[in-house]
DNA sequence: AAGATGCACAACCGCATTGTG
DNA sequence: ACACAATGCGGTTGTGCATCT
């Protein structure tokens, strides 16, 4: 099908928005709900594509928008599922509430890249680097080389399940590894303990992102709980409902799915082996791994 | 003081996916 | 089954501010 404009493009304004039409869009959805963005401009009298608004809303004016610098936690958690979902911002945004993917994605792009880049892991792969990569500096901490295993047992999962989902009864057609296989696991009971752990694990202290740029120290913002209880529980209100739910935990997962048992086992092995300090120092601990020149 | 540079983040663009008639 | 509309998503760009030279 052919590319269509999102919306007719006369007239219509862009760029950044102005405290007036963001009142306009906060009243009109407050009073009628966003109903169809294609219309709600001409409806609510702005001169803004749906896009737009859409992206205006769901960025920036919702209520449920966390503002703020992110926690250390929150940050564990981005290179965490990063590891597990690559780029799938949505989805890992979805396990942080209040944080949009926008928010998320701008997070990797300006600092946790960064960081990982210098402390020798591929922000690609979460895999270190070797000697023939961008960095000459490998460092194999157990946080890296762990994300290394998760890297491998994922692609070893999806490899496994496209195979076993060819034997059974799939047509070719519809032989898709599931790609969220990590993410219930991760939503799992299984999970939910490794969560603890996580939890138990760690101090309350703001990233260091966060304390170069509010000049905070270490302790003054409690840590974050990121509550993902909703999600195994099913009653999470993800905000797409029309993609894939990767944050549904289906309950079959950890009972009678079975196509899905051995890679758990692996899965499962993963998480239980998962440091149980926690060992992603890097975070805390900026200044000993940022010494290098291109750091 | 002024220009250059870097950084953070809001916003846009275009493709992908889903819904609907 | 198909075409089209609507929306979601990820990559990229633009802009404003802070810091450096």
């Amino acid at each position: 099908m052919g590319r269509r404009p999102c919306c007719e493009r006369k007239g219509l304004k862009k760029g950044p928005w102005g405290p007036e039409e963001d009142e306009i869009l906060i009243n009109y959805i407050n009073k009628h709900g966003h109903g169809s963005w294609r219309s709600l401009p001409k409806l609510s009298g702005l001169s803004r594509c749906g896009k737009s608004c859409r992206l205006r809303w769901t960025n920036y004016l919702r209520p449920d928008i966390k503002r703020g610098p992110f926690t250390l936690d929150e940050e564990k958690l981005v290179i965490q599922l990063h590891a597990i979902l690559g780029n799938r911002w949505a989805a890992i945004a979805s396990q942080l509430p209040g944080r949009t993917d926008n928010e998320i994605k701008n997070l990797w792009n300006t600092h946790l890249k960064k960081r990982l880049l210098c402390m020798g892991v591929d922000p690609l792969t979460h895999e270190p680097f070797t000697s023939g990569g961008p960095t000459t500096r490998p460092r194999s901490s157990p946080a890296t080389r762990h994300m290394a295993q998760w890297e491998s047992a994922r692609l070893e999962a999806e490899a496994r399940l496209s195979k076993e989902s060819l034997f059974f009864n799939s047509p070719p057609t519809s032989v898709k590894p599931d790609p969220d296989f990590f993410l219930r696991l991760w939503n799992s009971e299984v999970g939910e303990s490794f969560r603890k752990l996580n939890g138990e694990a760690k101090a309350d202290c703001r990233s260091p992102i966060s304390q170069a740029s509010t000049s905070t120290k270490c302790g003054s913002v409690s840590g974050v709980t990121i509550d993902v209880g909703p999600i195994a529980a099913g009653s999470s209100t993800p905000k797409s409902s029309r993609t894939e739910d990767p944050i549904m935990f289906d309950a079959s997962f950890s009972s009678s799915s079975n196509e899905s048992e051995d890679t758990s086992d692996t899965a499962l092995q993963l998480l239980l082996d998962f440091p149980i300090n926690n060992d992603m120092s890097f975070l805390d601990d900026v200044d000993t791994y940022a010494t290098p020149p291109q750091c």
